[in-house]
DNA sequence: CTCGGTTGTCTAGCGGTGCTAGCATCAAGT
DNA sequence: ACTTGATGCTAGCACCGCTAGACAACCGAG
C-alpha cells in the first residue's frame, strides 16, 4: 500500500511542477513561449509525460487558470475586508482586481483571455471560477442600489475592470491615472 | 506607363482580395483556421505570394483590424446622429458598439485582442484607429461630466464597453440582458 | 530468488504551422 | 530577336501539438 501511496504522492507533485513551470513560463516569455517540448524539457522528462497528466495543453492552461483564480479571490478578498466602509471596500476591491492583472498578466490571460476549456456562467463551471466572483459578489452587491439585480451589477462592475485591465495592458490604453480610472467607476456605478 | 499603372492596380486588388479573404475565413472558422497555406490556396496564389504584401500574418491581421476599425467608427457614429438628445445617442453608440463586437467576432477580435502589430495611444497609431476613438469621444465627450476630462471618461465607458462585449462573447457573462447593462453603464456613468 | 506482467517513460515520427531560398517562367525594353 | 528583370512557384526549414510503439524498471506470485 505504501509503495503505491508513495507513487501517488510523486506523481501529484509532478502534476503540480507542471502547472507551476506552465505558470513561470507563460510569466517570463508569454504563453506563445510555453510548448509542451519546452515544459517537459524544463520539468526534465519528455512530452508524453505531460500527457499522462492533462489531455493536452489546453488542460495545463485550465490549471494555471484555475489555481489564478483561486489567488484573485483571495486577494480580492483580503482587500475588501482590510478597510471599512462601503467606499473605500470597492475602490481596494478595484484597485486589488487591477493589481492583480498587472503583477500576472499570463495568468490574468489563462483565466480570462485564453481558452482553458472551462465553462462559466453555467452549473458545471469549476469551484474556483464561481468563488471568485462571488468574492466580487460580497463587496459589490452591497452598492448595486435599490432595485438592481446584485449578480448583474457585479457582472457589469467586472466587465468595467476587466475592460480596464485589458486595454491597459495590451496598450490600447495609456498606463498611468489608474487611481483616476478606478474612482470614477466607482463614483459612478456605485450606490454608496 | 499604362502597363505598369495596371500592373500596380492588379496587384493592390489582390491586397484587398487578400484581406476579405483572411477576414472572410476568420469569421466563419475562427482565426486559428486561417493559416497560410488556407489563405494562399482561397486567393489561388502560393504562399510566398502573402509575404510579397505583407511582412507575415501578423501584418495581415493588422490589414483586417484597420479595415475594421474604420467600419467600427463609422456604425457608431451613424448609429449616434440617429437619435436627438444625449442620453439617447450614448445608448445608441453603446448598442452598436456591442453590435458591431457581437456581428464581426473575429475582426473584433483583430482590433481589440489580436497582436496585429499596431502601436495604440501613441502619436504614431494608425489613424483609422485614432478615427474609432474620436467617434467615441464625439458622443461620450458630451456627458463626461463636470471636471472630468472628456478623454479620460471616453476611455473609461470604452473599457466597460469592451469588458461586456469580450466577456460575453467568451461565454464569461450570461448572454441576455444586454438592454439591462446598457442602460445601467448610460444611467451611472453618464452625466446628463 | 527468479520470473511473468504491469506500469511508466522514452524515442521517433505524423501532420500541421509560419516563413524563405532559389529556381523557372514570362513579359518588357532595347 | 535577345537580354534582362520582375514575378510566382516548388521545395524545404525549424518548430508546433500530439501519439504509437519500443523499452526499461519495478511489482507480486511461485
Amino acid at each position: 500500500m505504501s509503495v503505491q501511496e508513495r507513487k501517488q504522492r510523486e506523481r501529484a507533485e509532478r502534476e503540480r511542477l507542471i502547472v507551476a513551470t506552465a505558470r513561470e513560463l507563460a510569466e517570463q516569455q508569454g504563453w506563445d513561449a510555453v510548448t509542451t517540448r519546452r515544459l517537459a524539457e524544463r520539468i526534465e522528462y519528455s512530452q508524453p509525460v505531460l500527457y499522462s497528466h492533462f489531455q493536452g495543453k489546453r488542460e495545463i492552461i485550465g490549471a494555471v487558470a484555475l489555481e489564478g483564480a483561486t489567488e484573485l479571490a483571495t486577494a480580492v478578498r483580503a482587500a475588501a475586508s482590510a478597510v471599512e466602509g462601503p467606499r473605500a471596500r470597492v475602490s481596494a476591491l478595484a484597485h486589488a482586481y487591477l493589481d492583480f492583472a498587472e503583477r500576472n498578466p499570463a495568468v490574468y490571460d489563462a483565466i480570462f483571455q485564453l481558452d482553458g476549456g472551462l465553462a462559466f456562467a453555467h452549473e458545471d463551471t469549476p469551484a474556483p471560477l464561481k468563488d471568485a466572483f462571488a468574492a466580487l459578489l460580497e463587496s459589490l452587491g452591497e452598492v448595486a442600489g435599490e432595485g438592481v439585480h446584485p449578480g448583474l451589477f457585479t457582472e457589469v462592475f467586472w466587465a468595467a475592470l476587466h475592460g480596464v485591465a485589458t486595454l491597459t495592458r495590451a496598450g490600447r490604453l495609456p498606463p498611468g491615472d489608474v487611481e483616476w480610472r478606478v474612482n470614477l467607476l466607482v463614483d459612478r456605478l456605485a450606490v454608496l
